[in-house]
Parts: structure tokens; sequence; C-alpha cells
DNA sequence: AACTATTTATAAGA
DNA sequence: TTCTTATAAATAGTT
């Protein structure tokens, strides 16, 4: 895609490289947001340049939810290392385990709230996270509604303070 | 880059879409690629079809490498290099680092998701967040609407065996 | 940071 | 699905 064939190999000189590096970055950041778009999937891109700087794309810019989802795949892998973990013991080992475990609990939490792995879930706790659910909702729609409104005040504020600064400069003017 | 100019939403023609997932897909990999090898570049790529398949590509086909640089960057940078620059990843400092990290991460959602520290949250923020809530609702209402449809087929049919169960019990009383 | 000649990606059609 | 082809889009080299 331009005036000479590209051969698939590192570009030696230093400037092209950084000049190429930025273009193609913001060519695969923008494909990336297309085929979430337009095709519904869930997409996480993550670049770093040569010199380490980071660049990303997600989709809903939530990295998290798709690092997690990832992770979940690769269930095999991680048991393997935690089986590893166990295996090695150290001043660190029960401290760690701990870590672990919160951090199990708390990302099935999150998981229940993301809406998914709910088959676990009795009638009850149904109940519970359906509530819990539906009054976070309420709560944050209150909170927008409140920081919408202050928005709104600030720029009628300075709305008016714009529209009497130009009214006095107006009557400067005529009296020159 | 077809025969007609692409207009940025979601494809409804389900047929379509899968097909333009596809072609896209493997343009979107390919581009990961040419810039990792071209610019000197580390790049991870994760895609989620819409089905939930996985589809990923990795500098040096090592995405777990690449996540970790991710959420040393993103979260745990700096105490990281006041703790360890010598240290390799995978060891046990860095490791802790990491699980304090994504714990704090995942801390900070859960208030979120339950409606708390709201303050923090920019009105982008918020609206990704009443939009995953909202959805997350949806989820767990049509759920444990399913559950309780079950639920109550499950009875009918047990009520339906019992009766007829009766019904031959009291013939045979008649009949002795 | 713009420009433009070309290459590349891909939408639609077969 | 796979291939073909017309066209849109990306970008390499240039200014």
């Amino acid at each position: 895609m331009g005036r000479g064939r590209v051969q698939l190999k590192r570009i030696e000189n230093k400037i092209n490289r950084q000049v190429t590096f930025s273009k193609r970055r913001s060519g695969l950041l923008k494909k990336a947001h297309e085929i979430s778009v337009l095709c519904d999937a869930e997409v996480g891109l993550i670049v770093f340049s040569t010199k380490g700087k980071l660049f990303e794309y997600s989709t809903d810019s939530c990295m998290e939810r798709i690092l997690e989802r990832y992770e979940r795949y690769s269930y095999a892998e991680r048991q393997l290392n935690a089986a590893t973990d166990i295996e090695t013991p150290g001043s660190w080992t029960l401290e760690h385990a701990k870590l672990k475990a919160r951090l199990e609990v708390l990302q099935r939490n999150q998981k229940h709230y993301a809406g998914e792995e709910l088959n676990t879930l009795s009638m009850k706790e149904f109940q519970n996270l359906e509530h819990q659910l539906d009054s976070a909702l309420k709560h944050i729609r209150s909170r927008k509604n409140q920081l919408m409104h202050e928005s709104i005040s600030a720029l009628q504020k300075k709305d008016k303070a714009l529209q009497e600064q130009n009214n006095n400069l107006s009557k400067q003017v005529i009296n020159n």
C-alpha cells in the first residue's frame, strides 16, 4: 500500500521505522475498532513500541473485561502456574495464596455482576443479585442526572457572564 | 475497501456480518503481525466473535508475556520500578505486585458496580458503567425468568404424574 | 504534516 | 466456502 512493495522484515532505518510505526499503528487501531463495531466482536489490542510506549484499543474501553474473558480461555494454563506456585514454598507463599483466594472471589462476583456464569446461583441468590444491580443502577442514574444538571448550570452561568461582558464591551465601543 | 463505502455501524445481516468478520479478522491479524515485524513492536491482539470464539495474535506467540507487561505498565509500574530492577518476570515479587494491582482494580470495579465511589468517574465512564449494568440486569432477569419457567413445568409434570398414580391406586382400591 | 502513486484490503458478486 | 474483480482505503516514499 504505497509506492514500494513491503518486505516483511524489520525496517533498519530508525526514522523510517518510527514513521511507519506511527502510520500503521493508527491504521491498526482504526481497523480494530471497525471490526468491533461492524461485526459486533469484542476486541483487545495492545501495542508496545520499541521504546516501550503503550498504545491500546479495546471494545467499550474496557480492556480488563476482555483480558478476564481471555484468561478464562487459558484456565488450564493458569492452573499449571498455580500448582507450581504452591510447590515452591517461601516467605511470600501464605500472603500470596490469600491474595489469590480473594482475587478469585472478587472475579466470580464480578462475573455475576456482568451477568455471566449465573448457572451456579440459587433462586434466592438470583433475587439478591437482581436487587443489588437494580439499586446500583438507580444510584448511578441519579448521580449521572446530578452531574448533568451541574454541568448545565455551570454552562448557563458561564454563558451569562459572557453575555454581560459582551454588553459592557459593546457599550465601550459605542462610547468611543 | 471494496465495492461500496463502509458505514461504521453494526452489519445487521447475519451472513454478511459473519463473512465480513472472517475477512477483516484475517486482515487485522496480518497487519498486527506486520507492524510487529516491520517496526519491532510487541503486539497482543485478542478477538472474540459474537458467538464467543477466540482468535488471537501475539508477537512471538507469547500472549502471557504481553499481558504481564500490559498489567505492569497499567497498574503496577511504579511499585515494580521501585522494588525490582533485577527481578525476572515470574518471580515472586512481580507476581505479587501484579496480583495486588489486579485486586485493586477489581475492588474499585466492584464498588462501581455497587453504585459506590462514583465521584471519580467521567461522564463517558458513567455511560459505560450504566450500559454494562443495564445489560447485566437484562441477562439476569431473562435467566431468572427461564429458571422460573423450568421450575413451573417441572412441578406441573410431577403433579400430572402424581394424579395419574392416584387414579390408578383408587381403581385398585375399588376393585378390591 | 501533506501529498500522491501504488499497493493492499475488501464488499459485492459468482 | 472460495474465487474474482471493481473499488475503497492504507500507506511508502516524497515534498
